[in-house]
RNA sequence: GGGCAGUUAGCUCAGUUGGUAGAGCACCACGCUUACACCGUGGCUGUCAGAGGUUCGAGUCCUCUACUGCCCACCA
């Protein structure tokens, strides 16, 4: 095999191929394609003033992940438009880069820190623990995309780009500065999703709910200067108490009305907190009081704003209890909250304790619960970003397929709140303010060193000691790409792009955010479609995840099945948006496509085609049936895949190609071919292979996007003009065809077919069986000339066949098995070996069925309001149909009353 | 609590302008026909979740219901 393979490393056409093999083995295609494409720059557009570009610029991986099968998915998506566009002709531009990914990459080397030192980041400190960063990032950085390439991935890999590299580093600064001067940039103390994990703020779209059975607890506060009077307040975190600062009620809520104003005795803190009323609190809830903490809760913070509640911190960073917690000081929180529990009911105040299933604001990166706290963070003011990006979808700028996504969508940016951008990390981007401890402002700078302060000169000045949130410099991924803030040839050519592929969950968190940004600093919407996928699960449908451990290694499969089917899996199996099951069999069934068009080649080089043109003949009248059928069902095929990959719907265009290579092309005219294949006479020979190397040369261009390593590997070993099928042009889609050559042809197959099923049901031997045709006026033609081509697919070799015209039938056979078509009635003379009961009632059973069909087009017919109000079209197929059940009908009872 | 999907042959899924239900796998039978057993030929399998509506006609449009999944949401 291997000699095989390497022989053929230029694709240069050449005479004196030595023999395929038996089977396709891809590994040995993948490696030397993909080194092929990549060494002859094909990946990497030329920029042509003329020519309109495509553009996807890929969603970065995160450098710390491992390649999985959604890494899989959006590859064999993103690789398969930019293929077809650059067979189009498109300049194309598949961009691909990784991302610094913000928490995950700085815990990943803490982790690592830890495992081999024993240390904390906090402990060899900042300037070491970013080396340290650099260094792993350096190391493992383009290990996803290296592993892109053995998919097949065709990005230009000499655009590849980093998050955290100068020039997205420079281009983060000067974006920061303009929305700070543009005064969109400010600091507040709010309540905040705080990751005690991770140690950083992070914003409400990477905190996610987790379902919990928790507890409520009942407990009671009394109120002041009156013995034996309580409130009672229900909580899912008692701990939290030691923070309040009053208690809520509804101002509706007469079993409270009289208390309103007045002082309740915090229990085990003895702080003395009032009772406000607002309209937050459901008076239906728990006891209809709330105990009111603004430092640790999100609606209590509101509440507590409007009632001027002061707020109270009672946590440290790392989640446990701080010195505002009195004796529960340096406890955990959880520890906590089981002592005060403890406390509480020792000293009387715990009135109950119920279950209670309730949901849980977890770190999606940390998987801690995270603590709300108010702390002063900086934030990006977002009315005036989204409200650009919100029209942009309005009025169609920006698609989303499917298109359900842009309501979700615009209603998310319709709802769109500030954005918090600053993070406690080490590893990101460093926020370009600097603050002055002279005259005590602050400042943007996009220089990535600043000396003095811009507003009073003093040297006294310091960098913020926070990080941007990872998504910010994301969001500028389509033009900081290309070279922005610099007016590079690149981004005047490429800016804007034209497809955004990613997955809907990052919808809120990327692309409104590249569109915001596009928008704003661009001032055109990034890309025109966002294509969205669906997940990848397992053969069960479930979620994979490591701790499941069900996850699919994608370089496994290739290993096993290769690159291609994994691909083609990938693609006939999903539709936009719609999850996708990855399963064994369905890898196989691909695996088994590569595999038959690979013998289908090995076939058609086997018989020889050294002098073979690799151009598909124009249909002309003259050209024998099959070819004109063959080469007009291409047509059809390369004019719908292309619509198909036009709308977005490759798993429906891959589809088309599998059944017309397979069902079509292999099944009928391969076999069909081999009589003219085997000819004596050249001329013909030589035109049956120039069909042969058309339709399989052409089909192999339309199937390139999708088994880009079998396709090319096969047009190299078939004639063919040009270097190489990556960079071949894509089919022109032409809408020619025979639909005379169609409907005979379709008309032999029923023959055959009837025949081939009339012996099997019969169970005869098969070649000995006669056969009489008995053709349909204009059908005799057909069948005689024909002729050589049923008796080789019908298997009636060594057998008579007789073809008459109907009318010129002497009579009809009796003994004999019989079906009938639209172009014929076909008896198997059978005598002896005909059960006749049998036949009989299959006879019947066809006779009951033609029966049931003209009822129901008598009954549709004859309903006045169809025959008006249907297109005419409709009308007449309907009546044609009718008529020609009826005529079968007649010949079906004629052939019952034969057998007597 | 709101929203969005899915529910089609035993299994996995197609079915985009509404016009007589499809594929692969599995299963059964036959087959070493000079590309392929990762194959060929034939066969079997469906009240298109349920109910109602619009329409001459609905898997396809509308309403409701059920189950499954996802997204959003400050009920302590």
């Amino acid at each position: 095999m291997s000699e095989t393979i390497e022989k053929k490393e230029t694709g240069e056409k050449e005479s004196g191929k030595k023999e395929m093999e038996k089977a396709y083995i891809p590994a040995q295609a993948e490696a030397k394609w993909y080194a092929f494409w990549k060494e002859r720059g094909y990946f990497t557009p030329k920029i042509d003033p003329d020519k309109k570009p495509w553009v996807c610029i890929m969603p970065p991986p995160n450098v710390t992940g491992a390649l999985h099968t959604g890494h899989a998915l959006f590859v064999a998506i993103e690789d398969a438009f930019t293929r077809y566009h650059r067979m189009l002709g498109d300049p194309t531009l598949w961009l691909p880069g990784s991302d610094h990914a913000g928490i995950s990459g700085e815990t990943t080397v803490e982790k690592l820190l830890w495992k081999e030192e024993k240390k904390t980041k906090v402990e060899i400190g900042r300037d070491e623990f970013l080396k340290r960063v650099w260094e792993w990032m350096d190391k493992y950085r383009n290990v996803i995309l290296n592993q892109m390439e053995l998919l097949g991935a065709s990005a230009d890999w000499t655009r590849n780009a980093f998050t955290m590299d100068l020039p997205r580093q420079r281009a983060v600064r000067v974006a920061f500065k303009k929305l700070y001067d543009a005064g969109l940039v400010y600091r507040a103390a709010r309540i905040v999703n705080w990751c005690p994990g991770s140690l950083t703020v992070i914003s409400d779209l990477e905190v996610e709910m987790k379902e919990e059975q928790g507890f409520l607890w009942y407990i009671r506060y009394p109120v002041k200067d009156e013995p034996g009077r309580f409130v009672t307040v229900a909580t899912t975190r008692p701990e939290t108490m030691l923070g309040d600062t009053g208690v809520a009620v509804n101002p509706q809520d007469e079993r409270y009305k009289d208390l309103v104003g007045k002082l309740l005795i915090l229990p085990l803190v003895n702080r003395e907190i009032p009772l406000v009323a607002d309209d937050a609190v459901d008076a239906s809830f728990g006891t209809g009081a709330v105990k009111t903490t603004p430092g640790h809760d999100p609606l209590d913070f509101e509440i507590g704003q409007r009632h001027n509640l002061p707020i109270i911190n009672i946590m440290n960073p790392n989640a446990s209890i701080n010195e505002n917690g009195g004796p529960y000081a340096g406890l955990d929180r959880f520890v906590a909250r089981k002592r005060i529990v403890a406390d509480l009911e020792a000293g009387g105040f715990l009135v109950k304790t119920e279950p209670y299933t309730h949901n849980v604001p977890y770190s999606e990166k940390a998987g801690v619960p995270i603590e709300p706290l108010v702390k002063e963070q900086w934030w990006i003011k977002i009315g005036s970003l989204a409200a650009p990006a919100l029209q942009a979808a309005y009025d169609g700028r920006v698609k989303f397929v499917p298109e359900r996504f842009k309501k979700t969508y615009i209603d998310w940016m319709e709802n769109i709140r500030d954005w918090p951008v600053s993070r406690q990390l080490y590893w990101g981007h460093p926020i370009p303010i600097w603050w002055c401890d002279a005259c005590g402002s602050t400042f943007s700078s996009a220089e990535e060193a600043v000396a003095a302060c811009e507003k009073c000169g003093s040297s006294d000045i310091r960098p913020d000691a926070d990080v941007l949130d990872t998504w910010f410099s994301s969001g500028m991924w389509p033009f900081s790409t290309l070279g922005w803030p610099d007016q590079t040839d690149d981004l005047a050519y490429f800016y804007p792009g034209s497809l955004m592929e990613t997955a809907p969950d990052i919808i809120f968190l990327w692309v409104a955010r590249m569109i915001m940004f596009g928008l704003y600093f661009m001032g055109e919407v990034p890309f025109h479609t966002v294509y969205l996928h669906g997940l990848v699960r397992d053969e069960k449908g479930e979620k994979m995840s490591k701790t499941k451990g069900n996850v699919i290694d994608p370089l496994e499969i290739v290993a096993q099945y290769g690159s291609d089917a994994l691909r083609f899996t990938l693609l006939t199996g999903s539709t936009p948006g719609v999850d996708a099951k990855l399963s064994a069999t369905r890898l196989a069934d691909s695996r088994n496509f590569a595999n038959k068009l690979w013998n289908a080649t090995r076939f058609i080089t086997l018989s020889g085609l050294d002098d073979v043109r690799p151009t598909l003949p124009a249909l002309q009248a003259g050209m024998p049936l099959a070819d004109r059928w063959i080469v007009s069902r291409y047509n059809v095929l390369a004019a719908e895949v292309t619509r198909l990959i036009e709308n977005y719907q490759l798993g429906e265009a891959g589809r088309l190609l599998y059944d017309f290579l397979w069902g079509e092309f292999c099944d009928w005219y391969i076999e069909a071919s081999k009589l003219r294949l085997n000819s004596p006479d050249p001329a013909t020979k030589e035109a049956v292979q120039r069909v042969l190397v058309g339709v399989l040369e052409g089909s192999m261009r339309l199937l390139h996007p999708f088994m880009p390593f079998l396709t090319e590997e096969l047009w190299q070993n078939l004639p063919h003009e040009g270097e190489s099928l990556c960079i071949a042009p894509w089919p022109t889609p032409a809408v020619e065809q025979d639909a005379e050559a169609v409907k005979s042809f379709e008309a032999l197959q029923d023959v055959i077919k009837g025949i081939r099923n009339a012996k099997s049901e019969a169970k005869v031997e098969s070649k000995r069986v006669a056969a009489i045709i008995a053709a349909r006026p204009g059908f005799e033609a057909l069948f005689e000339t024909e002729r050589e081509t049923l008796i080789r697919l019908a298997g009636l070799e060594g057998a008579k066949l007789e073809i008459h015209a109907e009318a010129a039938l002497p009579e009809a056979p009796r003994q004999a098995l019989s079906f009938v078509t639209d172009g014929a009635t076909v008896y198997l003379p059978l005598a002896g070996l005909l059960d006749l009961e049998v036949e009989r009632g299959r006879l019947s059973k066809e006779i009951e069925e033609a029966r049931k069909e003209i009822e129901k087009s008598e009954r549709t017919l004859g309903n006045a309001s169809f025959v008006d109000r249907a297109p005419a079209a409709v009308v007449a197929k309907e009546r044609e149909k009718q008529l020609a059940t009826q005529e079968r009908l007649a010949k079906l009872e004629a052939r019952l009353a034969d057998l007597g």
